[in-house]
DNA sequence: TTCTAATATGATATATATTCTAAATAAAAT
DNA sequence: ATTTTATTTAGAATATATATCATATTAGAA
C-alpha cells in the first residue's frame, strides 16, 4: 500500500501519512483546516502549507477529489468514484449520493458542443436533524 | 421595472442601477470583481463593498443566484430559473444547460432522509474551441 | 417641494482562505 | 553512508470576502 504511493513518485513522510490516515475512508468532506487541525495533534509543527501541498499533489495524481460544493472553501473527498452530494441548507452538512440509475441517464455528449467527461450534482435540501427545528 | 425593485424595498441608487445593468441578460457568470471592474468605468469611486452589498441583497431577495461552480471564487447569475452549467476543463468557460427532460427525472424527496429543495448539475468537458488543440 | 427615516456609499479595517518563498530537513536512490 | 531530490516549515504575501462607521443619498410622507 505504501509501496503504491512510492511507485507513483509520492514520498511518504510522517506528515503525509497522517494526512492520508485522516482522509482514509473519511466521509465528512473535510476542509484543509479540518485536516490541519486533526494532523496538528500528532505533529505540532505541521504547517498549512504542507496540508495544501499534499492535497494538491494527491489531487494531481487523482487520489482525491477537490469538491466545489461549499461557496466559502474547498472540501476534499478521498472517494474518487463518481458520486454526488447533498447539502443541508440549514446546517451545511454534506452527504454522499451514489451515482445510481436515478441520476445516471444523462446525455454524455452533445451538450452545447462540449464533449462531456463527467458531471456532478449537488442536491440542496433539509436534513432529518434540521427538519422540524424552526428556521 | 424600477418600480418592482422599489416595491420589494430595494433602493435604486445609480451604482445599483449600473450593477443591475451589467447583470441584465449577462450569461458570463461574472465574479464580484468582473462586476466591479465593469461598473468602475461609469463610477470611478465605486467600492467593492457596494458590489458585495448589492450582490448580497439581490441574492437574499432571490433576484440573482450565487454559483458554486468555480473553486476559487463566487460567481453570480441573473438567470434564476433552474438550470445547470457546463465548464470547459481546459479554458474554464462556463455555459448554461437548460433543465429539460434529459436532466429532469430526479427523485425529489427521500435521498438520505433529506427533503430536496433543488439541485444543480455541473458538467465538465471540453468545449468546441479547445477540442483539437493539444493539451 | 421639503422633511425625515431608512438605507446606501466609500474608505478603511478585519477575517478567512490560499499561495509563495527560502532555508532546513528528510526520503529514496546510489 | 553519501548524494540527490523532494518535502517541510514558518512566515510573509496575496486573494477573496465581510464588517464598521461617518457621511451622503433615497423614497416616501407631510
Amino acid at each position: 500500500m505504501m509501496k503504491e504511493y512510492r511507485n507513483i513518485g509520492f514520498k511518504l513522510t510522517p506528515q503525509r501519512l497522517a494526512i492520508l490516515d485522516h482522509l482514509q475512508g473519511n466521509k465528512s468532506h473535510p476542509t484543509a483546516e479540518d485536516i490541519y487541525r486533526s494532523v496538528l495533534k500528532k505533529f505540532p509543527t505541521m504547517s498549512f502549507a504542507t496540508v495544501y501541498n499534499t492535497l494538491e499533489t494527491l489531487k494531481r495524481k487523482g487520489l482525491i477529489l477537490e469538491l466545489t460544493i461549499d461557496p466559502d472553501k474547498k472540501r476534499f473527498d478521498p472517494d474518487i468514484l463518481q458520486h454526488h452530494h447533498i447539502i443541508c441548507i440549514r446546517c451545511g452538512k454534506v452527504g454522499d449520493v451514489p451515482d445510481n440509475q436515478s441520476v445516471l441517464n444523462m446525455p454524455k455528449i452533445g451538450i452545447r458542443g462540449f464533449k462531456i467527461t463527467k458531471w456532478h450534482i449537488d442536491f440542496h435540501g433539509i436534513c432529518k436533524e434540521c427538519e422540524g427545528k424552526d428556521n
